[in-house]
DNA sequence: GAGAAAACTGAAAACGTTTTCAGGAACGTT
DNA sequence: AACGTTCCTGAAAACGTTTTCAGTTTTCTC
């Protein structure tokens, strides 16, 4: 079922097929029914290989995510799916894993697939200079810090939270409410990224409120596994037994945390405070549910699309947003009664 | 950077090139590790399109995904996508959602992409024979149950649970700690799907112990939404204060419904205890923890893939493969007290 | 109703591959 | 030295589209 077949089916050239799936202008009416008409009966659905081969440029988008498992970036994804579609793009979705050979792997694909730009979705790849050139297309990188050190701010783009500033609140959140002495759950202070800008986040809140940096206060699960996140909590209260309240950068990471907490017997939020950062669904369903600042997910995913294709457009250029979270109060944080 | 020019920068013909990409065996060993070289030296990767428009077919198989907000279904996705690359196919992602345009979508991405296969992964949507028509291409249902009316069993294999046996077991269990008003928290009752079938295997269950089956027990929330599944137990508890045990069946309706009767002040176990299906990650970290039937995620994607690379390499016909789920103990499941 | 302009249509080239077919080189056998 | 094999290589067709360019109609104007 091609289009030599439709056009055959209804006396015309493969041309007039060809402009009437297009939506060009200059097709006589009655053509253009006839046309639409064959089409339907033979359920004719166009080559999309073909149409990529012929075409200047595709109009696909690139989606590489890392951390599939955490319902905040799918919620993203689900709203970069909807926004690229609604454009009348295609999305194609890498997922990658840590190691080295698969951020290769997702450079491949996009010269392959001759993929028209690319969104760059979660955790925070160890981007070299030599493979931010492999990716050659405009990018935007959403809820992400990469470092890209061969690269200057007016060459991509970025959409997320200030996650300097958002962290910063929370922490000022916890100080506000009496505490003092205040714990961080981290993945990894070091690699340049959402964990380090939040980090500093806490380290200048807490300077801000004259409260001296406790090394011990800070800890760090290697991974955003919840396993990893709940031994993490688990040893930070052996060496801390007196902590009142905890940061936590993510709600998985905060679940995580309420368990262990709940494990080594200590109540929530009356012997340590919880607060977080994400707003996914299920912190509304916790017991008791999770206090923490809510990313605004449909818009995230809506910009990083928006402005990828105003780049890709020309109607733009390449910008940098920060977007707001919102509070919800959840019963994880009160004034400390130690 | 196409194909002719490696080939130019070598001096051999593009047809060299071709099969030296291709691993065929007639190319002299120098030709090949100078083209190799030459690949290599240009970073040459082939134009998918154009390879796929001349190949009588192609290697990609297509996932049909409704539910992307779970994460069982995301493991199992991603064992599916590993699969399929470990095979060397390509795997394309098409997410929907409820209405019946998006799953005529479905079917036109296959034509469009000419996908080799197809497996429908999770939920289940209406397939009229002929939107099953227009499937048109070898499939698998994984933890799927769709109704096909249209086919009979040897046109398309499944991998999933024994739906029907793995709920009887649940609430086998319930009943066997003593538990006799037993309420079941379903999407939807008639829509033969996995509530229904799992419905079922709650009836039999209960009948076989020769408790009477009771219509006020049985709650449907309509859809699979954390928020309409809390508001259903708790128009369940407001009928029925009396229950003794709930069965929900998957983890994410567990999750709500704990919510919700911890908010009606019901302590879980002692009140009520509650058992699901799923075994997602979360459920170890839930307070208190979930007993859960662990699907076997990773295997049932894997097996998936291995069934529809049978089917389309034609070493085996369509099958029909049943899993079997591990009890994990939670904290959710004791004795009645009333 | 003739001519010019506008509107529409079709033939053919092009996109980057794979593959078939035929030809050439190297080799071994008489 | 001639021949038949085997091994390797290249030219060219094909895949299904889009788009350019050159017609061919139709419509309008006088």
């Amino acid at each position: 079922m091609t289009i030599k077949d439709v056009a055959e089916y209804c006396g015309v050239s493969i041309s007039t097929v060809s402009r009437v799936m297009n939506g060009h202008p200059d097709v006589r009416e009655n053509v253009r029914a006839k046309v639409m008409a064959a089409i339907q009966e033979l359920h004719y659905v166009p080559n999309n290989s073909a149409r990529d081969l012929v075409r200047p440029q595709t109009d696909t988008i690139g989606v590489v995510l890392r951390g599939a498992e955490n319902p905040f970036l799918m919620s993203v994804l689900r709203s970069i799916e909807q926004a690229v579609a609604a454009a009348d793009y295609t999305m194609v979705l890498q997922q990658i894993g840590t190691d080295d050979d698969e951020v290769a792997a997702g450079a491949s694909l996009i010269r392959s697939k001759r993929l028209r730009g690319l969104i760059l979705l979660g955790g925070s790849f160890d981007y070299t200079p030599e493979r931010t050139a492999a990716l050659d297309v405009p990018f935007v990188c959403c809820s992400f810090t990469g470092s890209f050190s061969s690269l200057d701010k007016s060459q991509y783009s970025s959409v997320s939270i200030d996650d300097y500033a958002e962290a910063y609140r929370a922490v000022q959140l916890l100080i506000c409410q009496g505490h003092r002495r205040i714990a961080v759950l981290l993945g990894s202070v070091q690699d340049h990224s959402i964990s380090e800008l939040r980090y500093r986040g806490y380290c200048d809140a807490l300077r801000a409120a004259g409260i001296e940096l406790d090394p011990e206060l800070v800890a760090e699960s290697g991974s955003f596994e919840m396993a990893d996140v709940y031994t993490a909590t688990q040893h930070l209260l052996e060496r801390r037994s007196d902590i009142t309240a905890l940061f936590t950068i993510s709600d998985l990471m905060g679940i995580a945390s309420i368990k262990a907490l709940h494990s080594a017997g200590r109540r929530v939020p009356e012997d340590c405070s919880v607060i977080s950062i994400d707003g996914i669904e299920m912190t509304r369903y916790t017991v008791p549910t999770l206090t923490t600042l809510v990313q605004p997910r449909r818009q995230m995913g809506a910009e990083a699309v928006r402005i990828l294709l105003d780049v890709l457009e020309e109607r733009g250029p390449h910008t940098h947003i920060r977007l707001e979270t919102a509070l919800r109060e959840g019963e994880t944080v009160g004034a400390p009664n130690h």
